[in-house]
DNA sequence: CCTCGATATAAATATGATAAATATCATGAG
DNA sequence: CTCATGATATTTATCATATTTATATCGAGG
């Protein structure tokens, strides 16, 4: 007997246990990537700091070593461990993108991602259309089906609407695509989440995700690039009435500076 | 007095010296990447590793933190560390990618992160040429000129060929966008290499390049896309020529399978 | 003003010891 | 024979401390 949903058929993807390192290393990236230490900024030694946390120094340093392996900071000897400039940290890296969006992400990068989005999925629907396998296509249409039996009003729908977007990236065959996946499925749970925070949900978006899916099942990439495109667009058209249903392009314009 | 090139602008981009803990971090990443050490084993334990490798637990163990954030190993209590499956490994990490392609990489993945340059850059080339700064303007000129009086057959030519690009990405004002520079700097070196290792380079890249900064220049969006869609294609047409010059469809159909 | 070298400081490395987690296997109930 | 249960052994995780190494800083000398 099959298992019949994602959920089931995927080793368990319950949030794996933290050791004491990666509870400090989240504690501490979450704290640089939302500001609260500015870049530049030198730690304190992992003398003092480790008797802070009432950690032995071993901890804090394969801490320190994560986040530097991520990009967000820079030890170097005599100078200390400093958090480094935004344009070096590895934005993509799922770990990075779950600690900007663990509370209220930086509306810039938030509209950053939407972007990669519409960049990213057009091609990758049509990409799978042409090479999806059929286990690929059975999973992409296991995830429809929670999708239409969940609201995105619980967490079971978003996983689902998640599960969507993940399987067609990696249906697309390319594997750089597929490690896009933490950051794709980050920026989809967002898009429902300021949906339902603004206007209620008046667009249901099953019949955009159906028409995707079938144009992969019957293998044509210019329609499913054009229904991932209507997909997205209309999402982003969704979030962007609910995040400033007066000030329209208040965040297009913010985001053109620098 | 300004200075003249980018090289000497920039904070020295004098290859970093690695640590102890890095350098372990690297051989044990590269041999992971490339297939020497197969996904699933499991490798020996701390005590044992450290002695062959004549080092402390320490800087071992730091180094498995590094190898485990960026997803290549997981690590687990009378389990011990096993190297991951591909699919976990975060493909788009800088580190990663230049362990990659430290050796002869896998024409797979090389094929993906071609295609990931197709799909990216001309979108990123139109946003460049709505929201670039005038310093942004400045630093694509700059490698420009320098990619003008630098052959790419010289390590100085496909340095500023990656100039280029990397300016770019960073010019569309997308963070995200801007992470992918890694990933494609190495891409864009990899073409060159091909080219070089082929047909001798009939074609100059230069024009293609200044198109595209034309376009930048001029802030023409729908320009700029086209000028790179013609770059990026034609740059594949050439390295596929030189790669497969009898058997030109031998690496899409491949890429098909799984 | 510049160069060179001493020095202080913080990270990097090494080592040994203990704690915690869990795969494995033996055992016994059903 | 199958499955649940618990003891056990093995491995990583953590702690604590000592030593080494790299380098920013500053001062003496040119």
């Amino acid at each position: 007997m099959r298992p019949r949903t994602l959920r089931s058929a995927n080793s368990a993807p319950r949030a794996k246990a933290l050791r004491l390192h990666g509870t400090i290393a989240r504690d501490i990236g979450v704290r640089i990537v939302s500001g609260k230490l500015a870049p530049g900024r030198v730690l304190e030694g992992e003398i003092a700091a480790s008797e802070q946390l009432r950690v032995s120094r071993t901890a804090y340093r394969e801490a320190l070593r994560i986040l530097a392996a991520k990009g967000l900071v820079e030890s170097r000897p005599k100078l200390g461990t400093r958090v480094s400039e935004p344009r070096a940290w590895h934005l993509l890296d799922p770990d990075v993108v779950s600690w900007i969006f663990s509370a209220q992400p930086d509306p810039r990068l938030l509209a950053g991602l939407f972007e990669l989005r519409t960049i990213v999925e057009p091609a990758a629907a049509a990409l799978a259309a042409a090479r999806r396998s059929r286990g690929q296509l059975r999973t992409l249409r296991l995830a429809l089906e929670d999708m239409a039996s969940e609201s995105l009003a619980v967490e079971a729908g978003r996983e689902a609407d998640r599960q969507f977007h993940s399987a067609l990236l990696e249906a697309s065959g390319n594997p750089f695509l597929a490690s896009l996946t933490s950051g794709i499925a980050a920026a989809v749970t967002w898009t429902t989440i300021f949906k339902q925070r603004g206007a209620p949900l008046e667009r249901n978006p099953l019949p955009d995700h159906r028409r995707v899916y079938e144009a992969v099942d019957r293998r044509d990439p210019a329609a499913a690039r054009a229904a991932m495109t209507d997909l997205v667009r209309l999402a982003l058209l969704d979030t962007t009435r609910a995040r400033a249903p007066v000030r329209k392009r208040a965040a297009a314009r913010s985001a053109r500076r620098r």
